[in-house]
RNA sequence: GUCCCCAUCGUCUAGUCAGGUCCAGGACACCGGCCUUUCACGCCGGCAACACCGGUUCAAAUCCGGUUGGGGACGCCA
């Protein structure tokens, strides 16, 4: 069997967002799957919205997902030449003509036709002009566009669909459609097949918005004579109000540098996407690279839309709550090693990495991030919820400070007199601070919640976490003594 | 207006091709409980869906037809 081929072909118009990661992602399992090549094709033939950022933006997102290809990028602007030598070939085979119609009138017809509701599509004025006439027009300095001669057979047009199966249209129903511009420019219909040939693609994997595309370019294969690839037309990804994700009306949620900002863990993003809109087939919803790789197949991709289900304004649910838990999930169940790995450029960024944590202090590091990370949402909350555990200069968060601290004033001089008792302690274990914690309220008649509650508060700042005495020992007696005789400021304002 | 695609819990979905084992299974979310020094995690339990109508059949979520609903496309954008 021939090596498969797929391709990744973005329009540098703007960011990489989810739906087309998703499509990278099936494209690239695909690939990997039957240990094929992907190719990163860059179809930049929009030169008015075509930007480097987007590029590089594109570029940086599907390098953080580990969506890596195999060759590319390609630029779709390099091969310019070779799809108006195509349009020429189609032009000299009867396969197209050239229409001298001008935008205006067509925009005109068009409006019109919309209006009287009838079909808006191209009426045909100048399929049939003579060579005399077309000579005359354009020795009169007439501009053309060249428009694909689709074929006035009966019967229908068809191709075979992985997911959604056989695909018929009547060809009357498909208008003579330009493939280059007036200026000469060739364009996306054309293009995009003459370098899927070129670059020999075996599978098309993209979105349902381009089924029309195909009815159309399966004619231009036939045309160019060149055999069909595998087509798989793989649902819209929608947002709550069932409209098609875009990156111009719903902004940062759906690009994905959003998640990479957010600490979500890539493939975490990578697992959500496949499971939007394909599933195994069985319960199994978590799934490493090489399992999911090797479970992936075309024909369980769902037919109908999915819903990305996420709710502008929304502090907790901010993106879609099952892609939140598959991320957290990950968070709990990482092996230490590889959490540690991706905490890091997290801790670098805010200033609170320690060389040692690379050396020395491995096994505290790694020990922490397990102790901490059961609460935790994404990689960005171990340097603030967990900011504490890494440096002492750390916020005290309001709620607990007026529940935990403020409430009992007495704690002014618990605290530190606690400090002093666990500065006596020789072995500062486990047992040895929990029972003498105890013992202090015990003394005071108070419930060891009080202490505790306060410890924890002073001592991280934050309303929960994970059990008291456990932190004491990660934070170790030093620190320990040094935050908890130094309440004063807590009562400052 | 035309053409194409789709239709199971709030969301992602299993089951549909090969009708019965489905008064519909899982996950997320939500609610309750257990655990507990806090909050989580974890565990246990609960709520919640076959769009509608008709046909075929002993039997339909599953097959057929229609209706409704949703989406996509109809650019000298990609």
């Amino acid at each position: 069997m021939a090596e498969v081929r797929v391709r990744f072909p973005p329009s540098p118009t703007g960011y990489l967002h989810i739906g087309g990661a998703r499509t990278a992602l099936y494209n690239w399992l695909f690939a990997r799957q039957h240990q094929g090549k992907m190719v990163l094709r860059i179809e930049d033939t929009d030169e008015e919205r075509s930007t480097q950022a987007s590029i590089d933006g594109i570029i940086d997102g599907l390098r953080w997902l580990g969506l890596d290809w195999d060759e590319g990028p390609y630029f779709q602007t390099d091969h310019a030449a070779d799809h108006v030598a195509a349009a020429e070939r189609l032009l000299a085979s009867g396969h197209a003509y050239k229409c001298f119609c001008t935008k205006e009138e067509l925009e005109q017809k068009r409006e019109q036709a919309l209006a009287e509701k009838r079909d808006p599509g191209y009426d045909g004025t100048c399929r049939n002009l003579g060579a005399e006439e077309c000579s005359r027009r354009e020795a009169d300095g007439q501009a053309a566009v060249i428009r694909f001669k689709v074929p006035r057979r009966p019967g229908l047009l068809f191709y075979n669909d992985e997911v959604l199966g056989r695909i018929e249209r009547a060809y009357s129903d498909v208008e003579d459609f330009v493939i280059v511009r007036s200026n000469g420019k060739p364009l996306y219909l054309l293009s995009n097949v003459v370098d899927d040939i070129r670059d020999r693609i075996t599978h098309i994997i993209r979105g349902q918005d381009h089924m029309t595309n195909t009815t159309r370019q399966v004619l231009l294969y036939e045309a160019l004579e060149a055999p069909l690839p595998v087509f798989a037309h793989i649902p819209l990804t929608l947002d709550i109000q069932k409209r098609k994700i875009s990156k111009r009306s719903h902004g940062e949620v759906v690009a994905v540098q959003f998640y990479q900002e957010r600490g979500f863990l890539p493939w975490a993003l990578c697992n959500f996407l496949a499971l939007l809109g394909w599933n195994p087939g069985t319960e199994q919803e978590y799934f490493s690279r090489e399992e999911l790789t090797a479970t992936f197949s075309l024909d369980r991709i769902n037919r109908a839309n999915s819903v990305f289900n996420f709710k502008p304004g929304d502090d907790k649910f901010f993106t879609d709550p099952k892609l939140i838990a598959i991320n957290e999930h990950y968070l709990r169940n990482l092996d230490p090693e590889q959490l540690g790995a991706l905490v890091q450029p997290v801790l670098e960024q805010a200033g609170l990495w320690d060389a040692a944590y690379a050396g020395p202090r491995r096994s505290w590091y790694l020990d922490t991030l397990v102790l901490i990370r059961d609460r935790f949402h994404t990689l960005n909350d171990f340097a603030e919820a967990g900011r504490a555990y890494f440096s002492d200069q750390y916020d005290i968060d309001p709620k607990p400070l007026a529940k935990n601290i403020l409430k009992h004033p007495e704690l002014k001089t618990w605290l530190p007199q606690l400090a002093a008792r666990f500065a006596a302690l020789s072995n500062f274990n486990l047992e040895s601070t929990e029972t003498s914690c105890r013992q202090m309220a015990d003394e005071l008649g108070i419930k060891p919640g009080v202490l505790i509650n306060a410890m924890r508060t002073a001592l991280t700042g934050q309303l929960a976490g994970p059990s008291m005495f456990d932190i004491l020992i990660t934070l170790g007696q030093d620190t320990v003594v040094r935050r908890l005789s130094r309440v004063d400021h807590l009562y400052a304002s």
